[in-house]
Order: structure tokens, then C-alpha cells, then sequence
RNA sequence: GCGGGAAUAGCUCAGUCGGUAGAGCAUCAGCUUCCCAAGCUGAGGGUCGGGGGUUCGAAUCCCCUUUCCCGCUCCA
């Protein structure tokens, strides 16, 4: 419970502090869509950048795309987004649960199939070892009685999914007399259709114009890019492509702040690599990407691995890296060796070759695929939620608290603050000064209005690292105080060194020199 | 989408039995000059989430609706 109000926190942090503000807030808001404010944007932009970093700029082998968020629609029946998103959804009226209806009438064949198994199994011991398993399953009446209703039911089942019949597939839940599993009411809706693509025209509004979708993931702009980068990169294999961009999908229940939203940002990278390779090729990225969660400092034991038991149908293996959220342990990045499938199925739907030529074996071959892929805005979360701090101050009388972010410097949206510490003598000239030649390098913040102890809290509420203060010394002696927002403790340092002083510490360049 | 709860100033909240909306903090201007937030003076800011109804009169009662939170469900 102390948890979520943790969460609470955050979040009503995020909004007073400029971080995210919930969407069209004027007009009422707009479910599971929410913007980046004034320093939200300048975090998300450094998390983005600190990523491309890590991956093409560390990786001679690894360049970038941007592709079009509108694609050839035959790509969505390619990647079976087409089919797989579109789920027939039934409720039950009386315990008010929702199940997939093609996943109830499945259940249902599945349990007839059972049945005939037990019924073989009783007669198998009683006859021992002259029981003739294929002679039984094709003249015990109870059996065929079973096996022609399998066959009926899956006949229709499969012609409705074709079909996209919805009315059927109700009848078929009604005619089976299926009931809820968990309270065995058999008083159904209907079923309705949930794509979570969204479509739009492309084209003039009229009858001709073509219905396109808004991508629900960013990978297939990369896979249908494979022969042009691969050709006009002159890359060798294994190799890999990179690309950060928005996708869409319309989610049924999209909560828990930017956690699942309906417009979100992915930054993935295809792997490609030779068949059979890719396990060994999935560890290595494994590997890699945990490590680069780990660099930025928010606590190596807030991260784990979760890997899938059920496998996607294109995958051999998946995993999670998982972080630990106020609100438990949540999906942030997603790493899967996608074997040939993709490359493949748009071989198949376009009719191009998709393949590569391998001078070390000699022969050509489809790619296989590894690839990461992690959530803009869930890793915007992990920063904040593994930032904030409501820190405990010791100080004579009364206890004191304050809300600190501990966002990694070079993450952090503004670097430097720079105070006069009172707001006469010359001081807010001098800090002036000293802000213009800071803001060329850095994002700076300047402020002189209420008293420093104020100032130096609103900053650390931000997450900036640095406070420069100039004080009645600076005109005498050239130097400034720098105060460090982790400690609170403060250093005199002479202005000529200001710049080179900062720029080593919000430079990402250390921690990304320990991932290369 | 279903069930439950909530919505009053930027934030936290008060508002009695239905009688024209209040506090603290924050914001802005001026004063004060101080190294870890709440000194002084003044000002701005709300059609009480939106729409409809009952009533002489609605933040308050009724209906609808939107958004958020919790649970269910779903999650390439």
C-alpha cells in the first residue's frame, strides 16, 4: 500500500514538475494518452540519445533507420498482425469475466479430445496387451460419437474465424452449451471484435482509397528495409539495424500512468545473423542490454531477467528485462530470437528474395533475427520512479524532508543551475555572465527570485545535478561555489573552470566507455 | 468492456439541513538580503469535471456522460 501511494507520488511529481502531463487535459483528458512537458522532453530526448549511443555509435556493425509510421497494409498480414490482433472477445453476463471466444471453443474441442484419450486409456487396461488401440478409436460407439462432434464443431469453428463470423462463433459457445469455467453460468453476450490496429485512409476519402494502419510496432519497418540497408550499407553479416519512433495500439485497458499507453515510443534493433547461430547471439545481447540498465545507476538489484515459457510462434526464445516498480516488477525491454520468420513471411507476401549471401559458407540463406526492443516511455518511467527520493534532512528541531530526483547527470533535463545568491551588489550581472557562456554548452537554468535554500529545493526536485552560486566572493576572487544535489555539499571553484568541470560530469562518455 | 470508488483554485483540502465559494501552500508585483523551502505588503486565480433534470434557489438531491484510481480481463 505504501507502495502505490509511491506511485501516486511520482506521478503527481511528474505532472507539478513539468515531466507528463495527462493528454488534452483542458477538455476532460484522453484515456492512456499522456505528453512530455518542459523537462520531461529534455529527459526522454538524453534516454533516447544515450540509447542510439550504446547502439549504433558503439557498434560498427549496427546502423540506423527512421522509417515511415504508415506501411504497405500486405505488411500487417505479414507479420500476422492483421490476424493476431484482432481477438473475438466474449463476456459472461452473470461473474462478468472476459474470455477470448475462439480460446473457449479451443478449450472445449481440447476437453472432448480428453475424453476420447480416457476412454482409451480405461479399455487399454482392461484388455491388456491384446487391446487394439485403432480398432477401438474406430468402432467404440462412445468414441465416435465424440470424434463426429469434434469434427463438426471444429469444421464450423475454423469456417467462422475464416469468415470473421461472429454471430457463429456465439452460436457455436451456445450450441456446445459452454460454461464460464469459473462459475458455470452459460448466459453470454455477444462477441465483438477488438483490433488493437489503428486504420486510417490513405488517400482521398471515397470508396477507392486504401485502408491503411498505424504501425503497432516499429520492427517491420526495419525488416522490410533489410535488402536496402543491407545493400547500400555493405553490410556483412551478423549485423544490425536501429530505430526509435512511435507506435500504435488501441488497447483495450490501458492504465497505470505512461506504463501502457495508446501512442508509445519503441527504440529496437534487429540482429542479423547466420542460422543457427542465434541462441548464442541471443545470450550476447542478453548480456549486453542488461548491462547497459545496469550503467545507469539505479540499482543493479532492481533489474531481473523473466523468460517466456510460452513462446510467440515466430520465437525460440524471449526473455525480459524486468524493473521493479513501485508497483512490482514490470516488463521494460524485450529481447527474441525471431528466428527466420519475419524475413521470411515477407519473402512469401512480396515475392522478393530476402535473402543474404554468405562468402565465408558460399551459399545464401535467410537471416535469422535477434532483437531488442525496449519502451521509450516505460524506461522514462524506470528513470523517474528510480529517481525519486523524499529524503529524510537531520536538522535541529523540527525533521525535515525533501524531494530529491537522482537522475543520472547525464540523463538529468537540466544540468546546471546558476543563482546569484541575493538579487543586489552586482550578483545577478556576474551570474548572467556566467549563464551565457554556460547555456552554449549546456542546458542551464537561471534564477534569482526567493531565497537560495528554496532555489537549490526546486532544483533538486528536477533532478539537476549542479548549482552554481555566485556570491560576494565572486567579484573578488573570479571563483563560484558548485553544490552537488546528491550531498548537498558544496565546493569554490575559480570560473575559468566552470565549463570543462561540468562537461566531464554530465558527459555520458564513462559510463558508455564500460559498455563498449 | 464489467464491478467498486473518486473529481471543489496550480497543489492539499474544508464547505453544516439546498440559500450566490473558503483556508493553507504555490503564483505574480514590491519591500527584505539571507548558503539549504514556507519574513512583510499587495494582487491575480474557481460557470465546484461536463450535460440535463427537480427546485423560488443546486458544489450539495436525481439521471446521463467524461476522466482518473482499484479489481476482473487483455497484453507480439
Amino acid at each position: 500500500m505504501a507502495q502505490e501511494d509511491r506511485f501516486k507520488k511520482i506521478i503527481a511529481h511528474a505532472k507539478e514538475y513539468g515531466f507528463v502531463f495527462p493528454s488534452s487535459e483542458i477538455y476532460d483528458g484522453l484515456s492512456a494518452v499522456y505528453d512530455y512537458g518542459q523537462n520531461g522532453v529534455e529527459m526522454k530526448n538524453n534516454i533516447r540519445a544515450y540509447w542510439w549511443d550504446a547502439m549504433v555509435n558503439l557498434n560498427e556493425n549496427i546502423v540506423g533507420i527512421d522509417s515511415a509510421i504508415f506501411m504497405h497494409p500486405e505488411i500487417w498480414k505479414a507479420s500476422g498482425h492483421v490476424d493476431a490482433f484482432n481477438d473475438p472477445l466474449i463476456d459472461n453476463k452473470d461473474s462478468k469475466k472476459r474470455y477470448r471466444a475462439d480460446q473457449l471453443i479451443e478449450d472445449y474441442l481440447d476437453k472432448l479430445q480428453g475424453k476420447i484419450n480416457k476412454e482409451a486409456e480405461k479399455a487399454s487396461k482392461k484388455f491388456g496387451e491384446s487391446f487394439d488401440r485403432e480398432k477401438f478409436l474406430g468402432t467404440n460407439p462412445r468414441v465416435l460419437a465424440n470424434r463426429d462432434k469434434i469434427d463438426r464443431i471444429h469444421g464450423r469453428f475454423v469456417k467462422a474465424l475464416k469468415m470473421d463470423d461472429l454471430v457463429e462463433l456465439r452460436q457455436i459457445i451456445i450450441d456446445c452449451e459452454i460454461a464460464d469455467p469459473e462459475s458455470g453460468s452459460r448466459n453470454w453476450t455477444d462477441v465483438r471484435q477488438f483490433n488493437l490496429m489503428f486504420d486510417t485512409r490513405l488517400g482521398s476519402v471515397n470508396e477507392s482509397a486504401s485502408k491503411i494502419y498505424l504501425r503497432p510496432e516499429t520492427a517491420q519497418g526495419i525488416f522490410v528495409n533489410f535488402l536496402n540497408v543491407q545493400k547500400s550499407g555493405r553490410m556483412k553479416i551478423p549485423f544490425g539495424i536501429a530505430q526509435t519512433g512511435k507506435a500504435f495500439r488501441n488497447e483495450i485497458v490501458a492504465r497505470q500512468f505512461i506504463m501502457r499507453m495508446r501512442e508509445f515510443e519503441q527504440m529496437e534493433m534487429q540482429y542479423f545473423v547466420r542460422p543457427g547461430k542465434e541462441l548464442e547471439w541471443f545470450e550476447f545481447w542478453k548480456d549486453k542490454r542488461m548491462k547497459w540498465h545496469q550503467s545507469l545507476g539505479l540499482g543493479k538489484e532492481k533489474y531481473r531477467f523473466h523468460d517466456h515459457d510460452k513462446l510467440a510462434h515466430y520465437a525460440n526464445a524471449a526473455t525480459d528485462i524486468e524493473f521493479e516498480f513501485p508497483i512490482g516488477f514490470k516488463e521494460v525491454e524485450g529481447i527474441h530470437s525471431r528466428t527466420d520468420f519475419d524475413l521470411s513471411q515477407h519473402q512469401k507476401f512480396s515475392g522478393k528474395k530476402m535473402q543474404y549471401f554468405d562468402n565465408d559458407l558460399n551459399e545464401s540463406y535467410v537471416p535469422y533475427v535477434v532483437e531488442t526492443s525496449i519502451g521509450l516511455d516505460r524506461m522514462f518511467l524506470t528513470v523517474l520512479a528510480g529517481s525519486y527520493e523524499e529524503e529524510k534532512l537531520e536538522k535541529e528541531g523540527a525533521d525535515e524532508e525533501r524531494v530529491v530526483m537522482r537522475i543520472p547527470a547525464f540523463l538529468a533535463p537540466v544540468k546546471v543551475a546558476v543563482l546569484p545568491l541575493v538579487k543586489k551588489d552586482g550578483l545577478p550581472d556576474t551570474a548572467r555572465k556566467i549563464m551565457d557562456e554556460l547555456k552554449l554548452d549546456f542546458n542551464c537554468q537561471y534564477e534569482e527570485k526567493d531565497s537560495i535554500g528554496r532555489r537549490y529545493r526546486r532544483q533538486d526536485a528536477i533532478g539537476t545535478p549542479y548549482c552554481i552560486t555566485i556570491d560576494h566572493q565572486t567579484p573578488k576572487d573570479e571563483t563560484v561555489t558548485i553544490r552537488y544535489r546528491d550531498t548537498m555539499e558544496q565546493e569554490r571553484i575559480p570560473v575559468k573552470q566552470l565549463r570543462d568541470f561540468v562537461q566531464e560530469k554530465v558527459s555520458p562518455k564513462k559510463q558508455l566507455s564500460m559498455l563498449g
